[in-house]
DNA sequence: GAAATTATTTGTCAACTGTCCTAAATTGGA
DNA sequence: TCCAATTTAGGACAGTTGACAAATAATTTC
């Protein structure tokens, strides 16, 4: 069986759709600035991106930059789908992968998850985009895109394991139990607090998100919202 | 009995610690300055937060701000503490708060959290605070300082459903549904996507949250790592 | 190999950034 | 009222930013 550990699914740096005409070096050049901003934005922040650093960082100079960029904006789009595409990728193989019981198949999607947020580059990407995504509707489309077809996975697996369950709130338990492991990025990610204890946080993790999904009963949520 | 709804526990938008001496106009501009810097961040975003944006908002001139605020940095940092002097305030409040039985405790108080994260500074905010402490070590501190203490109500709740529970699988619990919670500010916070069906997600968290603590047992998360 | 396309460099531009300095205005107590 | 402390305004500084233009170099095609 597939452990956790095994390296079958690997999240790829950046998708790079290639680019139309142009020669072999114009598409080198297209990748290495991609490549360069990506590591900019990991290493030092989305601050620290400026058109002349990126340039550097690629191996070129300015003037060249903005001959394959025009404008910072278009950079980042370009970035921002490159690197969203990564994930994308990643989350539609994993749908396909058949383990033992759908039980199983739950905890090892959210062990993946899991253990894709303690990487480097999950870690420092995610939360910039958040940050970015409260003043770019842009950003915010593309971010909100990505963990659609993420929970897309998560669904299916509930519905295997819980066919009583409504759309709308199968919906709601796998926008849950996604939301759930993101707030994970800030404690337990890279270089973060908890980084060390995150295998403890795993188990509990999915120890909920199992019995969530099997005791979850229709129409459950619809009772009053006070709590007293 | 309190609803979530009362607004007896209030987010005050800033603790600002007074200053020593000087004038009551300097007491005045001191605490506009940190108004506008926060109005700033809240609506426009960290990148917006210049200098001289801020002098304007607060209604002075660049050479009044950094009389007040020698550098930038200066600035930054004092609004952080009086921005997350503000929620702390309000978690130390909560503990005190003496409901019917534990678990309906635990549930006002995820409530509460969750009711805050819906706000836009919560919102807003803390997306930035995420970002910017993968890069600012003093950032990183202060956010996880506010969270152990955010905590601290958590675990003491905890310890009195499940008192069998040792001290730090009890820590792991209480950082896990408080991260759990986090999470949501991306999907169902302020202008968010999914902001509408808050409600519905925090049944399924408080739901989740209760029963995670009442049936986690000694031990239980020291098994093996593996799934399969 | 010449020609056309593509890639790269160099330099400039206005706008903005944080920081600093000096002079003037305001405040509050003696 | 006068004086010292405090607050404000205005300007200047060096550095950075994104965008742009024109000249040069490299690559592919014919």
């Amino acid at each position: 069986m597939k452990t956790r550990f095994s390296n079958k699914f690997v999240v790829p740096d950046l998708v790079i759709d290639s680019r139309e005409g142009g020669y072999a070096r114009g598409r080198e050049g297209h990748e290495q600035i991609l490549r360069a901003a990506l590591n900019i934005l990991v290493e030092h922040g989305y601050r620290a991106m400026s058109m002349r650093r990126v340039a550097a960082a690629a191996g070129m100079k300015l003037g060249n930059l903005t001959y394959y960029f025009a404008s910072k904006e278009d950079l980042v789009r370009e970035l921002l789908d490159a690197v969203i595409s990564s994930y994308e990728i990643e989350f539609d193989e994993i749908v396909h992968e058949a383990g033992a019981t759908a039980e199983d198949r739950l905890t090892e999607l959210c062990l993946l998850i899991l253990e894709d947020i303690r990487t480097k580059k999950t870690t420092r990407i995610f939360p910039e985009l958040w940050a970015l995504s409260n003043h770019d509707p842009f950003v915010l489309n593309r971010v909100q895109e990505l963990y659609t077809r993420a929970r897309k996975a998560l669904n299916e697996i509930i519905a295997e394991i819980n066919p009583a369950l409504p759309d709308d709130e199968r919906e709601m338990v796998a926008l849950f139990i996604s939301a759930s492991m993101e707030g994970l990025t800030v404690f337990a990610g890279h270089d973060k607090p908890y980084q060390s204890q995150m295998p403890w946080l795993e188990r509990i993790a999915c120890k909920s998100f199992v019995h969530l999904v099997v005791t979850m009963k229709p129409g459950e949520m619809k009772g009053t919202t006070d709590a007293g």
